[in-house]
DNA sequence: ACAAAAGTGTTCGTACTACACCCATGC
DNA sequence: GCATGGGTGTAGTACGAACACTTTTGT
């Protein structure tokens, strides 16, 4: 299906790139992995991990790409947020970015400076500022989305350690919705859902009642998803 | 802040589009508008209106530009979608597609072909195939999107005409979820959001109780917005 | 008078809200 | 024994689900 080409050789002029937020759950606080980068444009700058895609790359493999050259994770969830492509973002010419978020587990790896990275680090989400290209428009957008995301089907799961306790889970949703929420109501709330297996262990060494863990049940949540299922959480005064 | 940027050349090589999913609502269904390209690759081909992005152009105005094209209609509601980038999705190269989708009202404007079509018409969503490209994905996922955008947001109304009844509106839910819903509590449930200005006037020259028609209040819409609103409609059985 | 869609009210169950006290552990 | 967070029950309310009949118009 070769075809007369030619005429459309002007349009074969852009790069595009992967941005990637990528979300962690540390100390109650919600948090994302940002580079120092050591790269022009913005060389020094704080920015979001993301690089041109390869040709012949996919999307989304090239945003686990970048995943894995900062966190070492494979296989780790990701989502497509949205295309970024103002003009003049870039100014090494036209430079559409792809931009994803991933959920990840903080204490699954260490952080490794890589690439186009001088330094590696968590930030809060609410103290970001100052990013290369237009990256905090980015994160802003990404963290709108996992707000949204959040709400329709269980990731949250995969921010937080394979065995965590109900108040655990609890924090996590009222840092991502910046809420907060009443105990009882959110206990009763998530347990009827029956996406979480009662693992028969406790806490130890705390200084207070050991609280029970638990761990998703994604079996039986792909059994509810079948059905038709929306978890869904509604509950919240605004902080 | 000219950089050293000879090394990345090998990136500037891929092009990018905007495709569209125009949807309109006409006669109790949900449709889109598509066009047979005269124009290779996918010559003859059902697609969704779609080109390349100008050099120094916003993604946005990209595609309001192709909508402009096709309909004639300026300042229409829009939104993006994601991107699509497979290798190998074009012919002549690594070309990213920038998908969006468009809301219309199907009676302001005549269609006409232009540019890359040779034939423009409204389709059924239900009854789309083969079309050109990965174009048939695309539908598919702005067809969800639109799903969960209009549980949470009054986008309905940019379907229907300026003044509409609330049998109306409930086809147009209706054709959007797929699914039946009962008369009385959509009608209690719209009403009780007052977000419709009833405009005192009725249908004219139905072989029956004639309805009363209503408006969009835009204004009571934006009060609520600013005050933590969240539209939303629920009950519904599948069809 | 008949056909066709508009319009409306009530009951029932469920699920969200709000709220206060006892429990298990470490120090 | 005290401090710390873990864990639970209940009453009130609001909202969604289900359901059938009367009204208004054109022909």
């Amino acid at each position: 299906m070769a075809q007369p080409q030619k005429s459309f050789d002007a349009y074969f002029k852009s790069a595009f790139t992967v941005d990637n937020v990528i979300f962690g759950f540390d100390n109650g606080q919600l948090k994302i992995l940002l580079i120092r980068r050591n790269e022009a444009p913005f060389d020094n700058y704080w920015g979001l991990p993301g690089y041109f895609v390869r040709e012949g790359e996919d999307l989304d493999a090239a945003a686990q790409r970048v995943l894995r050259e900062v966190t070492g994770l494979k296989d780790v969830y990701l989502e497509q947020v949205k295309a970024f492509g103002t003009p003049g973002r870039h100014d090494f010419g036209r430079v559409i970015t792809i931009a994803y978020y991933s959920l990840v587990k903080v204490e699954d790896f260490e952080l490794h400076a890589a690439g186009v990275a001088q330094e590696v680090a968590w930030h809060s989400v609410s103290d970001i500022e100052s990013l290369a290209f237009d990256h905090e428009e980015i994160v802003q957008v990404a963290f709108h989305r996992l707000k949204r995301s959040i709400r329709s089907r269980p990731i949250g799961f995969e921010l937080l350690p394979p065995a965590f306790t109900l108040t655990d889970l609890q924090h996590l949703y009222e840092a991502i919705w910046e809420l907060d929420l009443e105990k009882r109501n959110f206990r009763k709330k998530i347990l009827s859902m029956n996406l979480l297996k009662d693992l028969g262990r406790s806490q130890k060494g705390v200084a207070h009642r050991p609280a029970k863990l638990y761990s998703f049940d994604e079996g039986r949540y792909r059994e509810l998803e079948e059905d038709g299922f929306n978890f869904e959480l509604k509950e919240g005064k605004r902080k």
